[in-house]
DNA sequence: AATACTTTATC
DNA sequence: ATAAAGTAT
């Protein structure tokens, strides 16, 4: 019996992978192979990169040594590890963005040239992308429904891993390689005018790879999971998970994560937040498009601010300098850490869109190049929820408050102190011991939120008047374009 | 077909 | 207390 290819991409893991079993059952032995896709990580900062290449390298120490990594385009790389080593079958954990499916397409086809196969098995998620559907047969379009859904039909127990001896074939790159510089400077992704503000030197980054991830999933289920449905939300009380960026590379799986939560009120909650990552993964299978373009046809008419004024409040955004605190802790802990607590996420992006009249892609897009996490699924779906072109039944007037959400979400000023100590961030009367030692002069607002509020609503009710005289009912959903739903639905 | 449900804000 | 508008059962 020839080799077979274990083809990881963000399944980086030994143990728990179906596709491996897969790999594992087609050859006598298994080569296992990583590619460094250029179209993939041209767009990715510094923080993830590094989280890759820790993970990568510990995934080779497993291995022992025997982590196969090229650079290329997967339909050329994949096909000639395939024939180097003699491989019938090539498996994966199936991929279900945008990029990531057509990728695969032209692997496969790329493979059956050569008399071989390309077999996907499993998926990142509980329940595959595309599988769930309403009672009418269509995709889920709110949350809570594809929850109910979800918790119906239910999710696989984690599996151990197979014995496999592992051989190898030369590689031609290293995952250090990663931490390079892009090929070409304008491939960074981003637009010339951010390039030269600070880019966050990861100091804070996590530990990667499956042991950190394990160890990390132990510590939270014995000292968090009790407290995480009553502290979840307030991020200067650090009692979140932390998980996700190990999600994102798959050095564990969702399903173990709730196999060590087991039952309660914080499993019950852990459940909920790790289906939102499911959710959104759904509704970008069934519109690929939704990753660039508003999810609720009235949203290509929303007016956003450019030229500027626009960019500097974009930078004061960006650098955590607007003035409201919560905002700017959530800022400054990206571009410190990488990383950024989910409350302090919404009412940063809500501040951008709302506030400042920018539109969402910007922000998502500044999120995807910082977070060690970033997940194009749950950026893009969690950006356009808050804008309000997403999934959302009550999107119109959902306008945070950023300072009453700083009253509710961090009474302690535990968070923004912090990310904004010597910020010289506005103290109230009433701050009682904070303003002590916080002390330093006054910061400026950018923009008055009470005024901006209103602009964003009268923009809202602007656009979806637009839409509605453009022959798209107002309350219309969908993209027209790039679904894969069958007509007639 | 009526009703519950929205990671909320303002009066 | 109530706005406001959609989904899904």
């Amino acid at each position: 019996m020839p080799a077979a290819v274990m083809w990881f991409r963000r399944d980086l893991r030994l143990d728990d992978l179906p596709a491996l079993d897969v790999a594992a059952a087609a050859g006598d032995a298994v080569v296992p192979l990583f590619v460094l896709d250029p179209r993939v990580y041209g767009p990715v900062g510094p923080n993830r990169r590094r989280f890759l290449a820790c993970t990568l390298a510990e995934l080779d120490r497993q291995l022992g040594g025997k982590l196969v990594v090229r650079r290329g385009d997967p339909a050329d790389v994949v096909p000639a590890v395939a024939a180097e080593s003699g491989a019938k079958t090539v498996a994966i954990t199936a991929d279900f963005g945008p990029y990531g499916a057509r990728r695969d397409r032209a692997v496969g086809v790329a493979l059956a040239r050569q008399g071989a196969v390309l077999r996907a098995v499993g998926s990142p998620y509980l329940v595959e992308p595309g599988t769930l559907r309403s009672a009418g047969g269509g995709r889920f379009a709110v949350f809570t429904a594809y929850l109910r859904a979800l918790e119906r039909v239910g999710w696989e127990a984690p599996s151990p891993g197979p014995l496999v001896r592992f051989t190898q074939v030369g590689g031609d790159a290293a995952p250090d390689d990663l931490l390079g510089p892009p090929a070409r400077p304008g491939e960074q992704g981003l637009p010339a005018w951010w390039r030269g503000l600070p880019m966050g030197l990861a100091a804070r980054l996590p530990t990667a790879g499956t042991a950190a991830a394990h160890a990390a999933l132990g510590r939270f289920v014995q000292h968090s999971l009790g407290t995480y449905a009553q502290l979840r939300d307030n991020p200067g009380a650090d009692a979140t998970s932390r998980l996700s960026p190990y999600l994102h590379f798959g050095s564990l799986h969702p399903r173990s994560v709730l196999e060590a939560a087991g039952t309660g009120k914080g499993a019950d909650r852990l459940r909920t937040e790790l289906a939102w990552r499911d959710f959104y993964a759904d509704v970008l299978w069934h519109q690929p498009r939704s990753a660039r373009e508003p999810l609720q046809a009235f949203g290509r008419h929303l007016r956003w601010d450019s030229g500027g004024a626009a960019r500097r409040r974009f930078e004061a955004w960006a650098t955590g300098t607007t003035g409201y605190e919560l905002v700017d802790a959530a800022m400054r802990q990206l571009l410190d850490e990488g990383w950024v607590h989910n409350r302090a996420r919404m009412v940063a992006a809500s501040f951008l869109v709302k506030d400042l009249h920018l539109d969402w892609r910007l922000g998502a897009r500044w999120f995807l190049w910082h977070l060690v996490d970033g997940d194009l699924a749950s950026n893009q779906h969690g950006w356009q929820w808050v804008a309000g072109t997403g999934t959302d039944a009550a999107p119109f007037h959902r306008i945070f408050n950023p300072e009453l959400q700083r009253q509710r979400f961090d009474p302690e000023r535990a968070y923004v102190r912090r990310y904004v100590d010597a910020g010289g961030h506005p103290v109230e009367e009433d701050a009682g011991a904070a303003a002590a030692t916080i002390g330093a002069p006054t910061m400026e607002v950018v923009v008055d939120h009470a005024a901006e509020r209103r602009e964003a609503l009268a923009r809202f009710a602007e656009a979806r008047q637009s839409a509605a005289m453009d022959g798209h009912p107002g309350g219309q959903r969908g993209v027209r374009h790039g679904s894969r739903e069958r007509a007639g639905r």
